[in-house]
DNA sequence: TGCTGATCATCG
DNA sequence: CGATGATCAGCA
């Protein structure tokens, strides 16, 4: 089957998210033609990628929604037998350096998290990546309430950075939002704020979702 | 090296 | 057994 083009609006992106709810990612893949790991110990971005395949989204690895022309980031969303987030989901890099003039207003992160389309994932460890089952998708735009926690916790985690503090961040901090190495490996280095100012070396950092947040989504969607 | 797509692996 | 820190692949 030749590849699938882009959705020409948000209905008929939707028409085709609703048309693979159901499916495995095998029956997909093979529809397709896309190649199939035996499991993600390599090809952890297999089922994104594949997903964006098969919608018509623009290729990867450019710093643009998935869909340009309509303004959505699609997300896939693993989830247990229960319904509940398997994973943390990631956001965008960190910006370490530059810090001046940049507001909640203009981050990359509200940018990115304007308009998403979740797309729940059946992605329990013991299934193997074909027999996984794709969920019904929905687009999500964040209420005020959830915005302004993310608000919240962006100020809170910008401002140890542009202080110098980057190196005192792990995980715990933030309540929906927290930041997280997301680099080649830990010898992988990128310049950053120190302590009084000075230039350091760090590990490259990314900002991802709580699960407990992205478990709320599920909930104020499918209740 | 940085950014896209994320999940793996280990520890408390 | 859930969360944090580490890691994998492809492309510009």
């Amino acid at each position: 089957m030749n590849k699938p083009n882009a959705p020409r609006d948000i209905p008929e992106l939707m028409m085709r998210v609703n048309a693979i709810a159901g499916l495995t990612l095998g029956e997909i893949a093979t529809q397709y033609a896309f190649k199939t790991p035996d499991n993600l110990l390599r090809e952890k971005g297999w089922i994104g990628q594949l997903i964006e395949y098969v919608l018509g989204a623009t290729a990867a690895s450019k710093p643009e929604p998935d869909f340009p022309h309509l303004g959505v980031e699609l997300k896939t969303l693993p989830i247990s037998y229960t319904g509940k987030p398997l994973e943390t989901t990631y956001v965008s890099i960190t910006p370490l350096t530059n810090l001046h003039g940049v507001t909640w207003q203009n981050s990359v992160v509200k940018k990115k998290l304007s308009h998403v389309l979740w797309l729940p994932i059946l992605s329990e460890r013991d299934l193997a990546p074909t027999d996984r089952i794709i969920g019904s998708g929905f687009l999500w735009q964040p209420s005020q309430q959830e915005e302004a926690l993310l608000k919240k916790d962006w100020e809170e985690l910008t401002e140890m950075i542009a202080l110098g503090n980057i190196e005192q961040l792990n995980g715990h901090f933030g309540q929906v939002l927290q930041l997280r190495p997301k680099a080649a490996n830990s010898k992988a280095l990128t310049q950053a704020i120190g302590p009084n100012g000075c230039e350091i070396m760090t590990l490259p950092r990314g900002y991802y979702l709580k699960t407990e947040f992205t478990r709320q989504i599920l909930a104020k969607q499918f209740s």
